[in-house]
RNA sequence: GGGGGUGUAGCUCAGUUGGUUAGAGCGCCGGCCUGUCACGCCGGAGGUCACGGGUUCGAGCCCCGCCACUCCCGCCA
């Protein structure tokens, strides 16, 4: 008997030549030439290609052989003839002649194709997700996904933190998205909610003593999903830090995303630490969003100056009625046809926009259908703010005042794209800094807080004690990476007196905030640290790395855009016995379902 | 809750102005093939054109309804 070594479909080279070798793993692939087979066998690590002929008592074992079946295939290593060898496989210089094979498991015809990566019905491909991550991509994805946290745990455990578990099981969440529910069989009528954040527990953390705390962290949140949104449960490296600024807070954190998205970058190239810092109002004028993406280079600028008082009554009008007009230069739009124009105007127009204008400079001249309606003088200031010149256009979007300037992003991203002006291959990040404290419900006239009611505003208690709420800025950030959020995150309000105050201004007397937010507010009186941190998303993160638009390719198990999991058919109803165990009568909607 | 897109063979898709028996590639089944690596060649099976109604001599195609998936808005501190 020959003394067989295991190995993995990866691992054979030219010097394992004359080898007795054992490998198993999924058929890849089949080549069938009637008296010559060939059989790729692959497994987690790669391919190796499997030789056998008609004079092998194996022979009709392997032609009968379906591709996915798996299989141990037993043999000796041999060096391919040099024009036999496959240079874009590693393995490629050899092939195992297999004398034994061992069919482990069966595989129905698939499907669909496990060996092609064409693009298939994302339905399909989870209710056959077992078989969906066999494919190149989608495994490497989730390889991807496994090695960039095992990067983050070791870059925050270097850093000083340490990993804590906090509770699935925990209390409904006053603020914020839609809780998950869960039934207390021992309590009727009572709910338990799955956290949308561990945001009270770390910040108790704090209160406790621990002052660097991280955690990869289960998100559980029930909103309607988006490419860019796993609906129902999401991960975020959620971490928290004792007697720290702003600054303290983004240079610790900074280093570890910075040095996450080197490692991972495969040649592209990432924004140096430290990221830019944005104020919020400045990044709604400049970028039309708070969460820019900085590698398009065109900026926004205010063009009300311009057309205030014009001839050109569309936006002169809008001007009075207290809305704004934006302007957005692109370079060089000057020499596209009239049709690059009518795109755009198309474009916006299925926006709900009223149109896009614009005004080219050529040749000394101002054209476009709004020019005429702008004087010298006008056209001069157009230049001067937008920096305009001869070879290039000017876009216009009016829009209603306030925060929602989305209109105005929206083109800037389209001109940039249309123009091709968008760098690519680059991770470009920046802080989004100073978010308001509070801003008024357009509906109701009331104040509210604007994003998280446990940041410390700037300027604390004074600030809120002699300030224009709507004045008042909150230490509160959010980290962008090419225009999408990776996270939100604050210095927290750690006294009780400024939570009192603060909630007051949006409305809440102290009774109220006692009994929402008690826990936390009974902690905050026994001599709680400054504190604060951020969670930036980890499917979001993989999901940059990884180069795709849809969080899906980067989560091994996701729901559908319904929230339900084609393979485990959840959710689903459960039996009568359990209901009346949890204390629950059903009243269904009349509307049928299914 | 609202808007857009898609739905034709197991999979990816084509299908003209409404006109005979709805096609191709891959996969599957059968046959041939000793150096392929997306092997090749020959043949075959496989269809409730998502579903329900309507218009028409005639509907995959037009109209109405409905379902599913997907993308977006709302929502996601």
């Amino acid at each position: 008997m020959h003394a067989y070594r295991t190995h993995t479909c990866n691992a054979l080279r030219l010097a394992d030549a004359g080898a007795q070798v054992r490998l198993s793993g999924w058929v890849h692939r089949k080549r069938d030439h009637g008296q010559l087979m060939f059989v790729d066998l692959r497994d987690h690590y790669g391919i190796t290609q499997c030789v056998l002929d008609s004079s092998s008592p194996i022979f009709a074992l392997a032609e009968a052989l379906k591709l996915e079946s798996v299989v141990t295939v037993t043999g000796k290593v041999v060096a391919r003839s040099k024009e036999t060898v496959n240079a874009g496989l590693p393995s490629g210089e050899i092939e195992v002649q297999a004398a034994e094979l061992v069919v482990q498991g069966e595989a129905e015809p698939l499907p669909f194709p496990v060996n092609a990566e064409a693009d298939y019905p994302e339905e399909t491909r989870l209710k056959f997700r077992f078989l969906d991550l066999r494919r190149e991509t989608v495994h490497k994805n989730i390889v991807l996904r496994s090695q960039v946290i095992a990067s983050i745990r070791r870059r925050m455990i270097e850093s000083g933190f340490m990993e804590f578990q906090t509770p699935i099981l925990t209390s409904s969440s006053p603020e914020g998205a839609r809780d998950f529910l869960v039934p207390s069989r021992l309590h009727p009528g009572e709910f338990y909610a799955l956290p949308q954040a561990p945001q009270q527990f770390k910040q108790l953390l704090m209160v406790a003593g621990f002052d660097r705390y991280f955690q990869i962290a289960p998100c559980f949140r029930d909103e309607d999903a988006r490419a860019d949104r796993a609906p129902g449960e999401f991960y975020q490296l959620d971490f928290e830090m004792s007697y720290v600024t702003q600054e303290d807070v983004f240079a610790t954190i900074e280093p570890v995303l910075h040095g996450v998205f080197v490692e991972f970058a495969a040649g592209r190239a990432v924004t140096p630490a430290p990221f830019p810092r944005i104020p919020y109002d400045e990044a709604l004028l400049k970028y039309g969003s708070d969460k820019p993406d900085l590698r398009n280079p065109l900026v926004i600028v205010d063009a009300g100056e311009v057309f205030a008082g014009s001839g050109f009554a569309v936006f002169a009008k809008a001007l009075e009625q207290g809305k704004i007009v934006r302007a957005i230069r692109a370079p060089g739009a000057a020499e596209r046809p009239r049709s690059f124009f009518d795109k755009l105007n198309d474009w916006a127009l299925e926006q709900g926009a009223k149109g896009l204008g614009y005004v080219t400079f050529a040749e000394g001249q101002a054209k476009g259908p709004i020019a005429k309606f702008l004087d010298e003088p006008r056209l001069a200031k157009l230049k001067a703010l937008t920096g305009a010149g001869d070879g290039d256009s000017v876009f216009f979007v009016s829009d209603a005042k306030g925060p929602a300037t989305k209109l105005a992003g929206a083109a800037r991203m389209k001109i940039g794209q249309e123009l091709g002006l968008c760098e690519t291959g680059i991770f470009k990040f920046c802080w989004i800094v100073d978010f308001p404290m509070y801003e008024r419900n357009e509906d109701t006239g009331l104040i509210e807080f604007s994003h998280n009611p446990f940041s410390m505003p700037q300027g604390g208690l004074e600030a809120l004690e002699k300030q224009d709420p709507l004045t008042i800025k909150a230490y509160q950030y959010d980290i962008v990476c090419n225009g999408i959020e990776l996270s939100s995150g604050a210095i927290r309000n750690h006294r009780p007196d400024i939570m009192y105050k603060a909630f007051a201004l949006a409305g809440y007397p102290a009774s109220e905030v006692e009994s929402r937010f008690g826990g936390m507010l009974n902690a905050f009186k026994y001599g709680a640290p400054p504190h604060g941190g951020s969670a930036p998303g980890i499917d979001r993160i993989v999901m940059l790395l990884a180069d795709t638009p849809n969080i899906r390719e980067v989560i091994a198990f996701p729901l559908n855009q319904q929230a339900q999991d084609l393979l485990m058919q959840a959710p689903s109803p459960v039996p009568a016995a359990r209901l009346k165990e949890l204390h629950i009568d059903l009243r269904l909607p009349t509307k049928e379902r299914q």
